[in-house]
RNA sequence: CGGGGUGUAGUAUAGUGGUAGUACACAUCCAUGGGGUGGAUGCAGUCCGAGUUCGAUUCUCGGCACCCCGACCA
């Protein structure tokens, strides 16, 4: 894509309103645009992002055989009653709304009811399971306070799964599956060093959910992390569970941490309030086992580049990155260095090769700084000065140490 | 939800009970062309409402919005 249209912009300054540098470089960079407190638009950088992580999300969700799936933000009321789900007593953090008939419908914060109820559709035999099913889709919640930038806002994108099973065994088989699958995601995106499987508070059907958390300071949670096993203990359930709940040891070290994804083990609550039942092998009426998991989408793009950035803005992690390479023209308007710009944008583009191309008629000084601020991994610079020592330098974001790759060498020049 | 704070141009900020200033961005021009270049000219603003006052962006009250700390976070 060439720069010059682009129509975002970036900005020298941090927004006065936010203190999270996740939020401040991703507007700086035009990623996102804030549209008030909690809630962010993604702008067309930010969309590539989003789509990197989409796509890294589906291929694992592929491999644990889930189906996708896009439920509806309106939510029927009588259903979520059923459940004891639509009080605000018990869940104080619904948007709700009402239809010209008066009707109340609330805006999703999770989707458990509307897809065990659709399952009494589609779901009869114990042939049918396991079943799992996941969606990429916007949840709201009405959080009392909103903040850290866009890891804390009042509507989101979360991937959402949930599995049926049999037997308690087949779930937990599924529940490990997804704890692996989970792995897989942190780590391609860049921060599985420093996510850790977190011990949490369970409910009616297990001793403990488990969550994932991201070591930064920009998260809100506590953990007690256990540098041995790499896992941890939430805050809140330090009072029941004082040791590494893997080895035993009672030194574990707070750290600062924020949710990027979670767990759970609901057995059949959902299944029995819907009234969600399947024949079994002998003919007999069951209910399906559930689990819900969660994750993220903005979080985790926040925890990235919480992770990854340094002074000058983000660096993202090659997964992730909106385009693979950022090739710079320093041509001050002379025809011939624009024109190897020019062939090495259109020799990359023809070999699958994302680029941002900056063919902007700016400074030098100027298009370096943007280049870091937006952080796409590698940089290609041709110039004046470049072709006189021989050809297109290149350089790694973060990293000083630069090459330069002679100009025969373009027509197949891959990035290591 | 409790406590605290802030609303001035696209952005970041200064200032004043009496014509609102600076920087960046933007527009035009000249010079320049490897780390946000130099210069000239131009465009653009006091969150909303009420009150006090001859006069309010400034003071008072109300509203709205945003931020921070805490609580909350199926």
């Amino acid at each position: 894509m060439r720069q010059s249209h682009l129509f975002t912009k970036t900005r020298r300054e941090a927004p006065a309103d936010e203190v999270a540098k996740n939020a401040q470089f991703l507007i700086r960079g035009g990623f996102v645009h804030k549209e008030m407190a909690g809630v962010y638009s993604f702008l067309p950088l930010g969309l590539r992002v989003l789509e990197k992580v989409c796509g890294i999300i589906r291929k694992e969700m592929k491999t644990l055989g889930a189906e996708e799936i896009f439920f509806s933000s309106l939510q029927n009321r009588v259903l979520w009653q059923t459940t004891d789900r639509w009080d605000d007593e018990r869940v104080d953090n619904w948007f709700k709304t009402k239809m010209k008939s008066g009707t109340e419908v609330g805006l999703g914060f999770t989707h458990e009811e509307p897809i065990t109820a659709m399952l009494k559709t589609h779901l009869h035999s114990f042939r049918d399971l396991p079943l799992s099913l996941f969606q990429i889709q916007t949840k709201f919640r009405n959080e009392t306070r909103a903040k850290s930038g866009i890891m804390r806002c009042r509507e989101f994108l979360m991937k959402d799964l949930y599995s049926f099973s049999r037997t308690l065994p087949e779930h937990e088989a599924f529940y490990e599956k997804v704890k692996g699958a989970y792995r897989n995601i942190f780590d391609a995106v860049g921060i599985g060093g420093e996510t850790f499987l977190t011990f949490a508070a369970g409910g009616t059907f297990s001793k403990y959910s488990h969550e994932f958390q991201t070591v930064t300071e920009a998260g809100e949670d506590t953990i007690h992390l256990c540098e041995k096993c790499r896992v941890a203990v939430n805050e809140e359930i330090l009072h029941e569970q004082k040791t590494c709940p893997v080895c035993g040891t009672a030194t574990l070290t707070p750290k600062r941490a924020v949710e990027v994804g979670n767990i759970f083990s609901l057995g059949t609550r959902f299944a029995e309030a819907l009234r969600l039942t399947y024949r079994d092998e002998g003919g007999k009426e069951a209910f399906p086992i559930m689990g819900s998991y969660g994750l993220g989408l903005a979080r985790l793009i926040g925890a990235v580049v919480e992770i990854h950035s340094d002074s000058a803005g983000i660096i993202w992690p090659r997964n992730v990155s909106p385009f693979e390479v950022h090739l710079i023209s320093v041509d001050g308007g002379k025809e011939e260095v624009r024109g190897v710009a020019e062939e090495l944008y259109r020799s990359l583009s023809e070999r699958g090769v994302s680029v941002l191309f900056d063919d902007r008629d700016a400074r030098a000084g100027e298009k370096f700084a943007d280049a870091d601020l937006i952080g796409i991994p590698y940089r290609a610079v041709v110039s004046e000065r470049s072709l006189k020592e021989g050809g297109i330098e290149l350089k790694e974001r973060g990293r000083e140490h630069i090459v330069l790759v002679p100009k025969s060498d373009i027509p197949t020049f891959t990035f290591a």
